[in-house]
RNA sequence: GGUGGAGUGGCCGAGAGGAUAGGCAGCGGCCUGCAAAGCCGUCCACACGGGUUCGAAUCCCGUCUCCACCUCCA
């Protein structure tokens, strides 16, 4: 069985066949990088990345581009309102949302361009554009004329006398209120550093043509995938398709988008202001667990968060970790390369190759791991040495195998703390008896002893709480 | 108005005509000095109303509810 992927274009599961036998060409959609990530950015990504996995784990040489789009008219607009230079606003959110991949283990991107570099080649396929009669300028700016592309609406399925007028830019200045703008000419007022030139004069990429240029730069006229959030199918994908097989280009074969978070049933979006920022889940929860939270939902299904979700990601990831642990401590550790090369089960890979059914995949390890548990209680070390081997196989093509490089450490920090928490609530709940004694001089000697160690404790009404000192 | 998605047990979440999804929680047991972990067993389902079928959570018709996109979005 081959890999099958739904394809938003045609709404219908397809079998997955490279432009280039063995090879996969991949183009998600990143950040823009106008504010810190949240978990509901960060779903998306790790659903492409569990992609990037599978097709690696069953022989595809992948390569895989994502953008940052660091200009842009809001990260302009708050920056400017932050009182910082643009550019400095856009590389500090890159680096938070470079933070977030790196914390939930995401494989680095083969590439990651930048609108701001790329800005040779947007113009060039804006002039291409203008050329074939797509696209018009008006006073400096320059627009795509949808009504010169009949196939305009094809991805979403749209006509486009359905559609609303495009509000990027003045409809006045427009033939038609759904045209887009390619380029953005500059205004006054407007950061001098924030404009290039180009055959209009001075400006700015407009906000779609960036894909539409990076995506052909790195991967060809025509490539194997174009990923992203369902929310960006209309107008971002739309527009960029349109522009670039305007311009004559292929352009993408199949096209993957993921859901979205949802709180209460309502999408987690920056706009609405209740998204988790990535940075908060991470004081309190583990990565692992993050990314199994976020993996384990189908990625075309909507995945509801709430306060149990990460308590319950985080009960399986110590049901997995914890036994690849007394596994390993029982026969012995296998090398990562022992655990790329291992055979996968083929239920999971049936599951795999099904849309990438991270769900049934996740039903086939959790098998797998009362099997080898049983393993384990009967003393038999042959069937423990190969279910551990399989359950660390699978979990890696999730990236989530508890025993590589990225997890490893995770498990003996937190293990530390837990342990480390054990022996302080000893000495918290004899402080708070010598408290009610009103032996202060043994209470002060516990909380000293304690802050010598870095631990400074804290009380309230509600008792007393500890944490590590953050001084020095 | 246009386009698309969803409703499954206490909770999360797969499946898509006939078999036990899986996890968490609950209950009973095994193991254990007691626990924990683990294992075994077990309870609790397919939004509603019709229809097709030997058989429907799955197909068809209708209804209800929820959600998203329609130029800020992962």
């Amino acid at each position: 069985m081959t890999l099958r992927l739904y394809d938003t274009a045609t709404r219908e599961v397809r079998d997955f066949e490279p432009l280039v036998p063995g090879r996969a060409g991949i183009y998600v959609c990143g950040p823009t990088v106008q504010g810190s990530p949240h978990v509901g950015h960060l779903r998306s990504f790790v659903a492409f990345d569990v992609l990037q996995r599978w097709l690696i784990r069953t022989g595809h040489h992948v390569t895989m581009i994502r953008n940052v789009t660091d200009i842009e008219d809001k990260v302009i607009a708050k920056a400017a309102e932050a009182g910082v230079p643009w550019w400095a606003w856009a590389l500090q959110f890159e680096r938070e949302f470079s933070e977030a991949f790196r914390a939930v283990g995401m494989l680095p991107a083969d590439y990651e361009p930048r609108a701001t570099g790329s800005i040779p080649e947007i113009v060039a396929m804006i002039e291409l554009l203008v050329e074939r009669g797509h696209a018009y300028e008006v006073n400096g700016s320059v627009y795509f004329d949808t009504a010169s592309f009949p196939a305009y609406g094809a991805l979403t399925n749209q006509g486009l006398g359905d559609m609303a007028p495009a509000a990027d830019s003045p409809a006045d200045a427009k033939r038609d209120p759904r045209d887009f703008a390619l380029w953005k000419a500059s205004k006054p007022g407007e950061p001098t550093s924030a404009v290039w030139a180009s055959p209009w004069g001075l400006g700015r990429p407009g906000w779609h043509i960036e894909c539409s240029a990076m995506a052909r730069r790195y991967l060809g006229d025509e490539f194997d995938i174009h990923g992203g959030g369902l929310d960006l199918r209309f107008p971002h994908h739309e527009n960029e398709q349109a522009q670039s097989r305007a311009a004559g280009y292929a352009f993408a074969r199949l096209w993957l988008h993921s859901a979205w978070v949802t709180q209460s049933g309502a999408k987690m979006s920056k706009s609405l202001g209740n998204g988790l920022l990535v940075s908060e889940v991470l004081r309190e929860h583990q990565p692992a667990a993050l990314r199994l939270a976020l993996a384990g939902v189908h990625y075309r299904s909507m995945l509801e968060y709430s306060d149990s979700t990460l308590t319950d990601a985080t009960a399986t990831w110590a049901r997995l970790a914890g036994f690849v642990q007394r596994a390993s401590e029982r026969v012995g550790s296998h090398t990562h390369a022992e655990v790329a090369a291992a055979e996968l089960p083929e239920p999971f890979v049936d599951a795999m190759n099904d849309d990438l059914s991270v769900p049934r995949a996740l039903a086939h390890i959790h098998e797998a791991v009362r099997l080898g548990n049983a393993a384990l209680t009967a003393g038999d070390d042959p069937a423990v040495a190969s279910a551990v081997l399989s359950v660390r196989a699978m979990l890696d093509v999730l990236g989530l195998d508890p025993a590589c490089e990225q997890w490893k450490g995770e498990a003996q920090a937190s293990a530390a703390l837990t342990a480390l928490d054990s022996l302080v609530q000893a000495d918290i709940e004899a402080r708070a008896q010598a408290r009610a004694a009103k032996d202060w001089q043994a209470a002060d000697a516990i909380r000293d002893r304690l802050s010598a160690a870095g631990i400074v404790i804290e009380d309230s009404a509600d008792g007393a709480r500890w944490s590590l000192s953050t001084d020095d």
